[in-house]
RNA sequence: GCCGAAGUGGCGGAAUUGGUAGACGCGCUGGAUUCAAAAUCCAGUGGUAGCAAUACCGUGCGGGUUCGAUUCCCGCCUUCGGUACCA
């Protein structure tokens, strides 16, 4: 019978539709809960790519391998819809984000339904749907109203803590907060309501400060990191700088220690927990206070080794720090201006990975309270504002970058530490003994760490202090395509939050989605919608793209709800998510993020756990080949003059340039293989879709293409292979490499593409897309269809199985049962292979088998298995039946092979009794003639034997 | 730069706890079938030497631990992800 897989698809595709098949309640009392989740995807214009289904498709196994298994299984999806990229598109083409995304979700949702998930559609969310929306807005409007209280550790109303003040000023408040200067009940009563607000920003969770973006004054617009290249715009190649603006944060730095210990109660990788661990950055230390000479300022720095105090021969502000204007003295102004310039150009990224060090002296000295000496305070970009009190007492002895300012500059280099006693030890081991140090010396370096802790807090220089790596996290975007802020303030610029009637506050329409004038959102331009009656005025940045993304997972457990974000019957049910599957590069934003609201959200008492995601999952990226051809920088009679790789290599020697211009891959033969090249056809599709392009010459070794036309050069020269660059990189719609999912499956089928994407390799692994070997899964998919049907017609036997294929069918239960548990799911497809194989062999058509071998792969290949299910005539869907269960007496074995080793090194195979014991086996392991060769003139010096699998003999 | 991951035949990969390196598939070679092709089936396929039996080499590179290392340790190289406004 012909194996025809998209009749399969379609059939069954629509019977799942029609019977909601996928359906998921909230109260299935019979069965436990399983939540398993896919991280939402961003819709974007080019369409999902090969890419995204890789995790998609592991999740859709393991949920239906969890349903057969007995579990209530939740398995949304939706779409992180507010974005970057949608503005963006519209600014170029007038289009309205909300038009674009809804196209593209609707691309998105015919794509994934045609490789036949088992999403429950009916949950579907978008962050970018007013009804969602609502729900951010409400937690931002919470995180407002609340602080963090360090007595209770945990989140507090911020009416509590406005009572405290009314009562006893902040004195004795022991919160979360920036708020230096401390001030009596009377005080606090007796200031403005815009003194109040100021103070209380210094505590809220969700608050106002000022903080540096990348302005682009040409484009009169802030820009992302991303839109930054080497200092100027990507796009037209404008200067960037760092400019101060009022912009809203969230203050998870509240939530560092919690974020860092709840760590260890997570199922993620030992790699993703490390990755989160150090981005949280916890470090024990000393805070201290360096007195300037000449001033009454004295410069905050932040410090993990006090015990180097003697060996700080300088000291290193960031750039932006805000006493670098009084520091800097007459005759260095001029050079301190021009540094800063310079840093102002710089990305963050550039200034941490900068292996020359840049710096400059503001002409100003501070006074090291331990040795009394004068020490020159310079500014360097290798410090940033924002880590740490943004200001470092310099060691270079014992500091790599520290070492190579202070030679650069010609300072001072004192040692402090003794390491000879610890050869190989490092920095982070904090190890050696202190010398040059006046009263440590002589002690170990964690010994003289504690003592001068004590020491600066007696001589009140400073005080212990944890700091962490981990920011506060700016929340405000200048941007039109994310979620308004439910903020308005009156005149006197105190921002109130708006009440839960008034939400959500819907974006408004506009036409131009350019920014406003200074940068800011385009909604300011919005003056009707700025500007209420009553005289106050909205906010008019909007949220983040994290802002949706962080919480979205809850509202998947009752999407439907007015009410609440989400009911908490339905929380209580669902508790957290057990199994979240998705890329890498999420480590440290979103689930960061989304752990400190769930955590803030926990503290409220409106979810039951304290952590979201219980199990962490990491797919690796699908990426694309990018192709390009080489184009000669001189035209050639008027003509542009494309070479093949070889050619441009060696001009390139002969002192000719090219420049690489990017083919699409479809145009390409062998793309991603160092011989892919452009034939005859490729040349005239490449010219098709670069019209420019049409005159061009395009030479090979053998001759050359002009006007469609060939031209052999050598004799009897035909075929045309113009060499093109390949190299791997993302699959984007700008390197035109993205590869639709929807043509593998039009030509392979579902269950093809679903299989071959796991036989690809470990779900983990990123790999580059190559269709290279799809047959073999399509090939497979053929022969199992056939083992049910005879010619024809579909032909099972009801005759007892023979041992032999009982052992077949239980070999392959044994193995994919075990390896989709592991997660292991490209090792399952070759356990199939072989049972088909030898099934097909044994011409094996037992009804038994079969039936079991149907349910064992319907989590992989659910049309084909839905099909035959149906053929067999069983009753209802495939996806409700039960998981096979494995025998293990049919999996019995007499004999097993053994390996027997000389040093280690295999010499013969043999087979022993199963139950032999190590005496016996090294006996008859001797014995064998293929191992007495070996032994000739050589003593036994020894005999490891591990039953059932190996005996090696040790001879000399 | 810093943090994390990966590197095994011509290619994707397998080897689950330190125990037979290369399962399975692609590709390639030869054969069967066919007027021919496609499809299908059978056999072979890490490298070197050899008619063969077999031997030696071989898991990015250099060292180490061990009876035994793709697996553990130390030092490098290359590629990928993140680096706080791409998502």
């Amino acid at each position: 019978m012909e194996y025809t897989p998209r009749d399969l698809d379609k059939k069954w595709q629509a019977f799942w539709e029609t019977n909601g098949t996928y359906t998921v309640s909230n109260d299935n009392t019979d069965r436990p809960k399983y939540y398993i989740l896919d991280m939402f995807p961003y819709p974007s214009g080019a369409g999902l790519h090969v890419g995204h289904p890789l995790g998609y498709i592991a999740s859709d196994i393991f949920s239906r391998y969890k349903h057969m298994k007995g579990f209530n299984v939740l398995h949304p999806m939706g779409y992180d819809a507010f974005g970057l990229p949608a503005e963006q598109y519209a600014i170029q083409t007038g289009v309205h984000p909300a038009d674009s995304t809804e196209q593209n979700i609707q691309r998105y949702q015919s794509q994934l339904k045609n490789i036949g998930f088992n999403y429950d559609w009916s949950r579907e969310l978008r962050t970018s749907d007013p009804e969602f929306y609502k729900w951010t807005q409400w937690i931002f409007i919470q995180l407002f109203e609340h602080y963090y209280d360090l007595t209770t550790d945990k989140a507090a109303p911020i009416s509590q803590l406005i009572t405290s003040f009314e009562h006893h000023g902040n004195k004795q408040v022991t919160a979360v907060t920036t708020q230096e200067d401390t001030f009596t009940a009377d005080q606090w009563k007796n200031m403005s309501a815009k003194e109040q607000s100021d103070i209380l920003m210094n505590y809220r969770l969700a608050y106002r400060q000022l903080t540096f973006v990348n302005w682009c004054e040409a484009l009169g617009t802030v820009l992302a990191n991303d839109e930054v290249k080497d200092g100027v715009s990507e796009r037209g190649g404008h200067p960037v700088e760092k400019r101060p603006m009022m912009q809203w944060s969230l203050r998870i730095t509240a939530y560092a220690e919690r974020l860092l210990t709840d760590l260890q109660t997570l199922d993620w990788s030992d790699a993703m927990k490390k990755m989160q661990g150090n981005w949280i950055g916890r470090s024990e230390g000393a805070q201290m206070f360096f007195a300037v000479e000449g001033s009454d300022q004295k410069i905050e720095i932040f410090t993990t080794r006090p015990d180097t105090i003697f060996g700080a021969t300088y000291m290193v502000l960031a750039p932006e720090h805000d006493f670098v204007p009084t520091l800097t003295t007459a005759n260095q102004q001029e050079a301190v201006d021009h540094y800063i310039d310079y840093v102002q150009s710089r990305s963050e990224v550039d200034r941490m990975s900068e292996k020359e060090v840049t710096g400059c002296f503001l002409g100003s000295y501070a006074i090291n309270p331990f040795t009394n000496t004068r020490i020159p305070i310079y500014i360097g970009e290798y410090v940033l504002k924002d880590y740490g009190t943004g200001a470092i007492m310099a060691v270079p002895s014992d500091d790599d970058r520290d070492h190579v300012f202070a030679e650069k500059f010609n300072l001072d280099i004192i040692d402090v530490i003794d390491k000879s006693k610890y050869p190989g030890a490092t920095r982070q081991d904090k190890l050696g003994t202190m010398i040059n140090s006046d009263f440590l010396n002589g002690m170990e370096v964690p010994d003289a760490i504690e003592d001068m802790l004590q020491r600066i807090e007696t001589q009140k220089l400073g005080k212990r202090q944890v700091n962490f790596k981990l920011r506060d996290a700016i929340y405000s975007r200048q941007r039109y395509w994310g979620e308004p802020f439910p903020i308005v303030y009156d005149p006197e610029g105190v921002p109130h939050v708006l009440p839960i009637e008034d939400l959500p506050v819907e974006l408004p329409e506009l036409e131009d989605f350019k920014p406003a004038s200074g940068g800011k959102s385009p909604l300011a331009r919005k003056q009707d919608w700025v500007n209420l009656p009553n005289g106050w005025t909205r906010e008019t940045d909007t949220m983040p793209g994290f802002a949706g993304s962080s919480w979205y997972f809850l509202r998947y457990m009752d999407n439907h709800n007015d009410q609440a974000f989400a009911s908490q019957e339905a929380l209580q049910y669902w508790q957290d998510v057990d199994m979240y599957v998705g890329g890498t590069e999420h480590a440290v934003g979103h689930l960061m993020y989304s752990r400190f609201w769930h955590k803030f959200l926990f503290d409220k008492g409106l979810v039951p756990t304290k952590e979201p995601f219980r199990k962490l999952v990491n797919q690796g990226m699908i990426q694309g080949v990018v192709e390009s051809i080489y184009l000669d920088k001189e035209k050639i009679d008027g003509r542009s003059r494309f070479v093949s790789a070889p050619i441009a290599k060696k001009e390139t020697a002969a002192g000719k340039s090219f420049v690489s211009i990017l083919t699409h891959v479809d145009f390409v033969r062998d793309y991603g293989s160092d011989n892919s090249y452009l034939d005859i056809a490729g040349i005239q599709e490449f010219i098709q879709w670069r019209p420019d392009f049409a005159k061009a010459r395009f030479e090979t070794e053998t001759g050359y293409v002009q006007d469609g036309q060939f031209t052999a050069v050598s004799p009897g020269a035909e075929d045309v292979k113009l060499i093109t660059h390949s190299e791997v990189g993302k699959m984007s719609k700008s390197k035109y490499n993205v590869i639709n999912p929807d043509d593998v499956v039009e030509r392979y089928g579902a269950d093809c593409f679903r299989m071959y994407e796991m036989f690809l390799g470990p779900i983990e692994q990123s790999k580059p897309w190559d269709i290279q070997g799809i047959d073999g899964v399509y090939k497979f998919l053929r022969k199992f269809y056939n083992l049910f049907f005879t010619h024809d017609n579909f032909n099972v036997s009801d005759q007892e199985p023979t041992p032999e294929e009982y052992k077949i069918l239980h070999t392959a239960i044994k193995k994919v049962s075990a390896d989709i548990e592991r997660l292991s799911f490209n090792t399952c497809i070759p356990a199939f292979m072989v049972a088909t194989n030898e099934l097909g062999k044994a011409k094996c058509n037992k009804r038994a088998i079969l039936t079991d071998l149907v349910r064992l792969i319907a989590p992989f290949a659910p049309h084909i298995a839905e099909e035959l299910w149906h053929q067999l005539a069983e009753k209802g869907s495939v996806h409700h039946a039960t998981y096979p269960v494995l025998n293990e007496e049919y999996l019995k074995e007499d004999s097993i092979d053994y390996p027997i080793s000389i040093n280690g090194k295999k010499r013969a195979n043999a087979q022993f009794s199963a139950d032999a014991t190590k005496e016996e086996l090294e006996k008859a392991a001797i014995e064998l003639e293929a191992i007495q060769r070996w032994l000739e003139g050589k003593t036994i010096r020894k005999v490891i034997v591990v039953p059932g699998r190996m005996v090696n003999i040790v001879v000399g």
